[in-house]
DNA sequence: GTGAAAGCGCTAACAT
DNA sequence: ATGTTAGCGCTTTCAC
């Protein structure tokens, strides 16, 4: 059960360890049958090259770092796990390993940064949700690939994998459009963040588009974070406004689970009072009454997808400014009336 | 900002590369001075020793694997995600680096262990949470440390993490019993799990110990996964059969929600008419109302002692069979008549 | 107390 | 088409 080596495999197979390393990439003018002699030996010892010998030689780590802040990652919703899950994931296919780490959501310059980027082992590192600008100041002065997911800095040299907010806002609120006609109110918070203005820039389009005008006193937004809480008072500050409420797009679930509270705390009764479509479909489809209807964002993907650009950069020694625009879905459940 | 390596430490301080290296690892009978005039020259070349490098002499990756199956990591309570953070946070003492990956929580003999493992690719591995007997089975050959967190299969030979479940039983039920005093009733799902069958171990003994009898009515127990549907369930079957409840220890805190809805959706006033105790402490604070009394589990700390013991057993070369009881901890919140 | 040198497992340039 | 060899950065005897 001790791993062997390339040494035993050439020895298996009668041939030089040049040649095991070449059959192993699969990659010389190899004859078919030293390249069989040589696969049965490594199938029959079971040999897997050393990540570590491989890296030595290569000046590579063959990891990459995978970053988020620590209350992205312990947040209730499963929303960066997922998109975690399908880096790790893609990483087989380019045989890379994932170093996952969290940084303190509150980030400063005396903080030190992860322990895999000072100690240089890792290839690239993918950085997911919004994290803290002094962080990405500190990133600058290393030279590995980066990958933003989910959220973007308005820096052109670096890589983004993101998802159509602009899009995603706009078909939901065309459905709600749809539905029931006027009177759709938008709730959302953290309005710095690029993802909530644009799935904001989405609801204004839709309703133009349709030859409406925007009415502010529809658009209830806060600087704080979109939770529930914070969607359960907006849309008692909208309902107290304005009775006439048909219709919420809420920037993302969180919010239109606390909507969805206070309007079945007040006797609005849900969707025939009042429509309602979340973002981000990250709840786990029992878990709330009536099923809220919502903006799919599909995360595995999103993971996959900056893991294949990470593996096309590295492999082609590209620094970025790549751009990847991720579809959306809209996802149709009991929380919005039928058009 | 190339990387430097212990050949240039050594010419920048006028040593051999032996000396740094001594100095590095804080080992030998180095002279004061020389051992100044190194870390000088570490300090100023920014040096950290190459992870690939050292892993290659000594044969060893640096790495631990993390392994959970994906639903466990996926769910919405950061019960894991929590223990996996303190892993990471501790593996930064013992420089280890940890990797993390999700099994099929179906996993049978088909299918195929992690790459780090077929790899062999770390040092040792971390398994959080309840995993497939076939997993463990095919894990057996293998023979570095394995160590299970919150989750112990029967087999002497492994080492284990685990959580006090039995006393939490215990604190928690004798709250109650002091509180309410009688008809105090047990809702529970997957009792085959140890957990599980602790906490109600553990229920059972304050009842006897204060001089009560067991009575199985108050006791619903499914075989089924301990959810909020299941947990809005019980407590129905448990209502339906016996209208004077008046406390009720649910083996999580998702059963208890679940619970909790079903009085709240009929007129059972909570904590008046009816008490409740959850498990875990994974709802935040301001989720539910009246606030969860619950048992908190002190998730960072089970990885962090986790990584603890793994430092342990591949220092010194053991496979384990050592075991670790974490304490826990009655959180009284609003969902508790009080004493 | 410090240095020289062998060697960990692998890749790649160069030979054959 | 295959083998020989240097060397990646480090640890670890063994000399001195």
């Amino acid at each position: 059960m001790t791993n062997s080596t390339i040494k035993d495999v050439a020895k298996m197979a009668n041939v030089s360890i040049a040649t095991v390393s070449l059959v192993v990439h699969d990659h010389a003018r190899i004859s078919k049958e030293t390249k069989e002699k040589v696969l049965a030996a490594i199938t029959k010892l079971n040999y897997h090259p050393s990540h570590s010998a491989r890296g030595l030689v290569k000046r590579k780590s063959g990891n990459i770092g995978f970053i988020l802040t620590d209350d992205h990652f312990l947040r209730t919703e499963p929303f960066y796990t997922h998109i975690f899950i399908g880096t790790e994931f893609e990483a087989h296919e380019s045989e890379f390993y994932v170093l996952l780490t969290t940084i303190d959501s509150n980030f400063n310059d005396d903080n030190k940064l992860p322990r895999f980027i000072l100690e240089r082992n890792i290839d690239g590192i993918i950085v997911a949700g919004k994290v803290p600008s002094s962080f990405i100041e500190k990133l600058n002065k290393y030279h590995f690939p980066i990958i933003f997911v989910d959220y973007w800095p308005c820096t052109k040299k670096y890589s983004g994998v993101l998802v159509d907010n602009v899009n995603g806002g706009k078909l939901a609120t065309e459905y709600l459009i749809k539905s029931v006609n006027k009177n759709i109110a938008f709730i959302g918070g953290d309005i710095e963040h690029p993802s909530i203005s644009d799935r904001l820039n989405g609801y204004k389009k839709a309703i133009l588009d349709s030859g409406g005008s925007i009415n502010e006193r529809l658009i209830d937004i806060i600087e704080d974070y979109p939770g529930r809480t914070n969607g359960y008072n907006a849309a008692q500050r909208l309902f107290d406004n304005n009775k006439d409420i048909k219709a919420i797009f809420a920037c993302n679930d969180a919010m239109a689970i606390g909507a969805m509270q206070y309007m079945k705390d007040n006797g609005i009764k849900i969707p025939d009072d009042c429509s309602i479509i979340g973002f981000d479909d990250v709840v786990s489809d029992d878990a709330i009454e009536p099923a809220l209807s919502t903006i799919r964002v599909p995360k595995m993907e999103m993971g996959t997808e900056a893991m294949k650009l990470m593996a096309h950069l590295i492999k082609n020694n590209i620094k970025g400014n790549q751009k990847v625009l991720i579809p959306v879905e809209l996802i149709i459940r009991k929380s919005t009336k039928r058009i």
